[in-house]
DNA sequence: GGTAATAGTGAACCAGGTTGTCTATCTGTG
DNA sequence: CACAGATAGACAACCTGGTTCACTATTACC
């Protein structure tokens, strides 16, 4: 019959579980050539999508201005991960698009996102390691994009 | 039998779980008295400690620089959370200490962080909650504080 | 066709991070 | 005891990424 931890131990571990596997995963993307992405880029990646997107709605995809998105893709754009060309539609809108090294990110953050969960699932199991993400399913909200996450923490 | 979720689903839910926490923890201080406290300053208050600091071993103890620190400790002291004195058996030391303000945070959000956990063992299960902390303190550095966060995100 | 909404951009500002430099103050040793 | 070296703090310049305000160009609508 074990005492409860006090309740601070749970965010901290919470975030301390995320840090590792993003610090894995980006230590293994360096090593497999992408050693200038950065935590924001694959989230940033993630909600500009294979169709592409623009400015305004990425800021609203994820939650900030559309000054801030804009300057989060002209740094993407500088790494080679995105490119941006006119809509011949509505000549206002630039679309946002994964460039091949965007892709290429992002389908190496997959399988390596896989291989660190098996990891996880050697140390504590895999019944527990499902418990354990059908409980954070539970406590979290549904949607998964919509993360705020840019600047969220100092704010 | 079901299916392994795809890798990249275990850190977002972990860092929504983080975030659904210290959200609430803030949204609940906002309405205690504290409206301006943000994320990053729990976690450097904590750091400072009940028996004070400098800005050189603040720095240590978060992974910043002793200026990164000498800025944040500057927030803390505009918004009254902390003061500086000089030391009098060293006169090149500043001692940070926490102020009546700054212990009363730290003191309602050991209490608040206390009540969210009892709601999410009321959610999941008060076993399954223990199972969860114990899964994650296996997976995750003993050592819980030099949690690198100012700043780690971004950079 | 003229008004209103929308897309993108630039400027000014803020928070926090970095490195480099500088001064003041210990500390330890010849 | 003096001086060299280490240490604490502060300041400046710069980076990233966030904000708001203001502006232009284009599209949508009545």
């Amino acid at each position: 019959m074990s005492i409860d931890p006090p309740g601070f131990e749970l965010p901290l571990r919470l975030f301390l579980g995320f840090r590792v596997l993003i610090d894995e995963l980006h230590a293994e993307l360096a090593r497999q050539g992408h050693p200038h992405a950065r935590p924001m880029h694959g989230f940033v990646m993630q909600a500009i999508g294979t169709e592409g997107t623009t400015a305004v709605d990425l800021g609203r995809t994820l939650g900030v201005s559309k000054q801030a998105a804009g300057k989060t893709i002209e740094t993407l754009e500088r790494l080679g991960y995105v490119e941006r060309a006119r809509d011949s539609r509505d000549t206002r809108r630039k679309i946002v698009r994964l460039t091949p090294s965007g892709v290429d990110v992002l389908a190496r953050s997959a399988r390596i996102f896989d291989d660190l969960r098996a990891r996880w699932a050697a140390v504590i199991g895999d019944e527990r390691l499902r418990d354990l993400e059908a409980d954070l399913r539970k406590v979290t909200p549904q949607d998964v994009f919509r993360l705020d996450v840019p600047g969220w923490f100092g704010a």
